[in-house]
DNA sequence: CTCTTGATGTAACGCTCACTCCAATTGGAA
DNA sequence: TTCCAATTGGAGTGAGCGTTACATCAAGAG
């Protein structure tokens, strides 16, 4: 997910403004979606001309797509942080889910992005969508196999629609907060969302085991 | 939210045209988003010219804005169609989240496009967009109001963090479907909603009580 | 028939869009 | 010093944007 430094290059600031670019783009982005994203105003918020964007990026749409690997690296990076490993299988499933809540609030621009772009249809689709629903699989995949290795006894049906319901509710909860702020308790909410899910696991394996 | 007909007019098809405008909206917004949808691609759409349009709205945000009005007419009557009101709490939060499931299937273009531009966060804010927040909170205090109805003994931050949950858990679901397609059982995933909720609805009530 | 009003059709307006061309600058390598 | 390649600056491209002006048409009213 990040370049190779084969020659070095120290002479002109071009890593630096490669950075600033994308800072701008996803501020730009996350605020007005695919379309209201203008390369124009990408070129005012960061101060370089259009065709310095067009030097670092081969079009708009691959900004964009640049724009969804960085902040994903960004926000797993913040989801993975404090590894607690240790307690019982609610008490993990819990801190899973306050990490996911920190992470969110403190980068909230891959998920705010994301979504935007997941939810339009366009004929064309944009790589960055694309490339937001398959770093989500990843994602996805790692609760599944959480939920596995927590709750014994699950089939796999249980463990789709388990992992389905717990991406749901969190995907739910931040656009809440997205909307009305501060006002959700997006941990709080989170830890709640969890606890859920974990006794609906259980109980679905040991229904299954009957 | 309807036009009273005041006098009877048959003698030009404005009433239809009308019609043909917010149905080819409503496509092409829900696909593309805001900025998306361009006049020139709505008026394509509709067969009628671009003069047509903005004789029947004034702007580009005011056809926005009635889409998103007419759109949520549309998904309210869905909603409230079949008025299960018998059976056990449980069998009629359930059957309520049935209901929505449906509506949702049939009519999905209130929410994803509501949800498009709930996300963006523009400068100056569409009237699409606080329309949208306005009868979003309409359903919300439904739901509020259900939740005191069904499980007595609630205290008022409870049916908060109940009724957001509840919301969350359904845009959540919603958005799943958007992206995986009938891969996603609606109408299972929002029925276990439904009772995970009505479960620590009455575990908080439980509380709340001792 | 004429007059009025609702509605459509045609053609443009000024502006912004994504994108390109190319000259200028810069600093390390030779 | 000369050269080269990595960047930047700025002007410009045609296409598309939202929006408007205005002529035109259909039909009920007088």
């Amino acid at each position: 997910m990040t370049k190779p430094q084969t020659t070095r290059q120290k002479r002109a600031n071009g890593v630096e403004s490669r950075q600033r670019i994308l800072d701008a783009t996803v501020e730009i982005a996350g605020e007005r979606g695919y379309e209201g994203t203008s390369i124009a105003a990408v070129s005012a918020a960061c101060g370089l001309p259009a065709s310095s964007i067009y030097w670092h990026f081969k079009d708009k749409d691959d900004l964009i797509a640049a724009v969804i690997e960085r902040s994903f690296d960004t926000w797993l990076a913040a989801v993975q942080l404090p590894g607690e490993e240790t307690g019982t299988p609610l008490e993990r499933v819990t801190a899973m889910a306050r990490n996911v809540a920190k992470s969110l609030i403190d980068a909230p621009d891959f998920l705010r992005l994301g979504l935007m772009l997941a939810l339009e249809r366009r004929p064309a689709e944009p790589r960055g969508r694309t490339m937001f629903l398959q770093v989500r699989d990843i994602a996805r995949a790692k609760i599944a196999e959480t939920a596995e290795a927590l709750v014994p006894g699950l089939d796999e049906e249980s463990v789709q629609i388990l992992t389905t319901y717990a991406v749901a509710g969190a995907d739910g909860l931040f656009v809440q907060r997205e909307i009305n702020g501060d006002a959700v308790d997006l941990v709080a909410m989170l830890e709640l969302h969890a606890q859920l899910v974990y006794e609906a696991a259980t109980r679905m394996a040991a229904r299954s085991k009957a």
